[in-house]
DNA sequence: TGTACATCAGTGAACGCGCGTTCACTGATGTAC
DNA sequence: TGTACATCAGTGAACGCGCGTTCACTGATGTAC
């Protein structure tokens, strides 16, 4: 009885593990190319499989694609939680610049993010999911502004920072004629612009009254 | 002689209507559905003609494409430009609020925009023409801080503001439990954020200096 | 310990569809003489 | 004014390819007795 048991729990670690094989394949996918010409044969041919066994582990092209979304992006939510909650007021510049490192070294999960965005209802199943990560990263926002004393609706502070930054990526891009360290460093300057500007606006209205 | 010129003149004026005819048939289908799913045979179906006759006015579907987009986009770029050049310095917010209207009320626009963003290199001919849509609207953004006397790098903050705009449209989508006039308000109230922000922020340094 | 059966991972090949694009042809209009 | 030829818009059908997904099968491992 244990004994199956034990041999069960084994089999299904396995299976986890052989899944992530194909997750991560698919993730290196995605680096390397643009979100439309991710496909299941190249997947399979990286994780050194056929086509068909995918869908032993997935049951369809959408699911394989958002766990590999969240599964990346997990990590950069939590961390920028973390550094909010251990943080003093100041930390926003610091979010901003993580922000901006995370998704300029990891931008084919900025795409991914973009293409939900963009492209609208995907299964409502996996909408709830994507929204949820979402609300957790602008909760952790909420608290540097409640930090900062910020009275007015933080919650709309927050979502104009994030939404400040996330356009920050999505406009400054591999030019033709720019390096990568170009990018990077034109994006930090634009972080940390918004950031110096909302603690400013925030500083000019609390001497005016 | 000269009359056969006026003939193909017209003939040449017919040609470019029936040109326009696509290209509105394309920018219908955009409205309609997201950029991945618009194709030949709708915008064919759409414009009452043949799907092989589209080729008798493109070269190719990226042709038809781009063309819709700069088409649907000069307008808004020139109107944004306009505000600009007739305005006093406190313009910043009425052009954070034509920008969302716009975008808002032609989100295809807006998708078609993001697409080539993040898709990347199109046709090196073609990126030229995007580039030097968006500098056009830099230049004019340019003129705001220009006449708000900003003295630091201005070009910075044009980008800034830019990338804010872009953000917030692209952050603030339609959720399923929230209506079109939801989502055009909390944008708006973004927007207003971002431009009082801006000018708040300039206002504390030149105080502070 | 051996045998019959069940379970399940894995796969090559094929299915089926969507779609960009081309082909070969028609029919109308213009041009030359 | 009439005839032969050229030009060109328009098209239905087909080509060719990419791709998600399924099918029918194999071979290994586990289970029951």
């Amino acid at each position: 009885m244990s004994e199956s048991n034990t041999f069960s729990k084994l089999r299904k670690q396995e299976k986890d593990l052989r899944r992530n094989i194909i997750i991560d394949a698919a993730e290196e996918e995605f680096v390397s190319k643009p979100f439309n010409k991710v496909n299941m044969r190249d997947i399979a041919k990286k994780a050194g499989i056929s086509p068909a066994s995918i869908y032993r582990y997935f049951p369809d092209q959408q699911s394989l694609f958002i766990e590999a979304f969240v599964r990346g992006t997990i990590d950069i939510f939590e961390k920028l939680s973390n550094t909010v909650n251990n943080s003093k007021d100041g930390s926003i510049e610091k979010v901003a610049d993580d922000f901006t490192d995370y998704f300029t070294r990891n931008d084919q999960y900025f795409r991914m993010m973009m293409h939900f965005f963009l492209e609208g209802p995907v299964d409502s199943v996996v909408f709830e999911k994507l929204i949820a990560l979402e609300r957790k990263l602008l909760d952790a926002f909420d608290i540097i502004f409640q930090k900062m004393n910020v009275k007015e609706d933080v919650r709309l502070y927050s979502q104009a920072f994030f939404s400040g930054l996330v356009g920050m990526v999505a406009t400054f891009r591999n030019h033709p004629d720019k390096s990568d360290e170009d990018v990077l460093r034109h994006r930090k300057r634009i972080a940390r612009m918004f950031s110096r500007m909302i603690v400013d606006a925030f500083l000019y209205r609390n001497r005016k009254s």
